[in-house]
DNA sequence: TGTACATCAGTGAACGCGCGTTCACTGATGTAC
DNA sequence: TGTACATCAGTGAACGCGCGTTCACTGATGTAC
């Protein structure tokens, strides 16, 4: 009779979710150099070679993480607005996506900071879903710039990109508030194209 | 009697150099797990321990490695043009840093991808000195911005930055041509702002 | 110019560590009859 | 309902590895007299 059939169904109950927590959490606290099977293992409280029976190697570990990530990511923009429509709506989204990094720049890293495992289906996925998001998204908001609208989804993911790696690399001062930084920046770019619309 | 006094002058000739060298090298060719004070005592032809005449610990090579990225950037940048006055310089010194970072993507991440180690003052000056050249370039670039110039500093860097990365990351298609899809992506920015002169 | 000595760059053995991964295993769960 | 069996999640010992760092050392270089 098992105890609980939500948690702990069987052996463990779920290791795989448990591992990606323990991961995250790692990443967390440790950066990426903390990431270890190993380290894993020992978080989610099971021996060391359990995780072998739901990832191949570490490799696919870190990629799922990444994945989860994107998928996060994702959900974390449209939260900051459902359907953005005008410049100002999209720099609340943009604002959104420096919080994010910030709030989580061991799993922001894991995500960017390397070039995407192309065997792996999930991941390569769930990248995919961002970059379509974030044309999508630019090209709703200026709808008539017209042929240069790829270049300018390009543009507006770099420079809140950029701003996110500046910020959890410490690159920049710290002093003025990240929020307001952002705004800044992004108004300054969009403010511009806003002159575009008829 | 020295064999050369340039090379060789005893011992080893210049260590140090020779180290950094070969760290560099394993950045290129490796990235930056492959970057150990073994690894480098072992492809400087020099047993595992001498690199630590010249190295308190493994983070001062990375740290040393790092500054010499930066001012090697700097002077990358000058290179790209001498005296950026318009923003079409500004446009050709964007495209530099961009292309610095798809020639070297290891040094380019261990100079940026972690935060500067505040106890090493020859990378905190170094970083410096490059944090206020794009400063100071935009400021010559658009001098009439007014109270905002900080901010447009920010997100041209930004800009560059997050461009940088999404590209050694694999993040955009590389089909289109970088150095064409950089000038677009800046232009798009610049454009506007140029508006703002008198 | 020649000798004695101090300096210090590089050596080599050794330490303890955590890692990824393999393997044969155990023991709980689920299924067929 | 009860038993026999297959499945498969997790175990634990073991492997070989490269790492950072320590230590006492050696031997070439440079200096004082």
């Amino acid at each position: 009779m098992p105890s609980q059939p939500s948690r702990a169904a069987y052996h463990h109950g779920d290791l795989r979710a448990a591992c990606l927590r323990a991961a995250r959490e790692l990443l967390a606290e440790e950066g990426g150099a903390g990431l270890s099977l190993r380290a894993v293992a020992r978080r989610a409280g099971v021996s060391p070679t359990a995780p072998y029976r739901h990832f191949a190697d570490r490799q696919s570990l870190v990629s799922a993480v990444a994945a989860e990530g994107y998928r996060e990511l994702a959900g974390y923009l449209a939260a900051a607005h459902p359907a953005p429509e005008t410049p100002d709506d999209l720099a609340a989204v943009a604002g959104a996506y420096v919080r994010f990094a910030l709030e989580r720049p061991g799993l922001f890293r894991a995500m960017f900071a390397e070039p995407c495992d192309p065997d792996h289906d999930e991941r390569v996925a769930a990248n995919s879903v961002v970059k379509a998001y974030v044309e999508d998204l630019v090209k709703r908001a200026f709808p008539h710039t017209g042929a240069d609208a790829g270049d300018l989804a390009t543009a507006v993911w770099a420079l809140v990109h950029g701003l996110a790696f500046l910020h959890i690399d410490s690159k920049l001062d710290a002093s003025a508030g990240v929020d307001e930084r952002v705004r800044a920046a992004v108004h300054a770019l969009l403010t511009v194209k806003a002159g575009n619309r008829p």
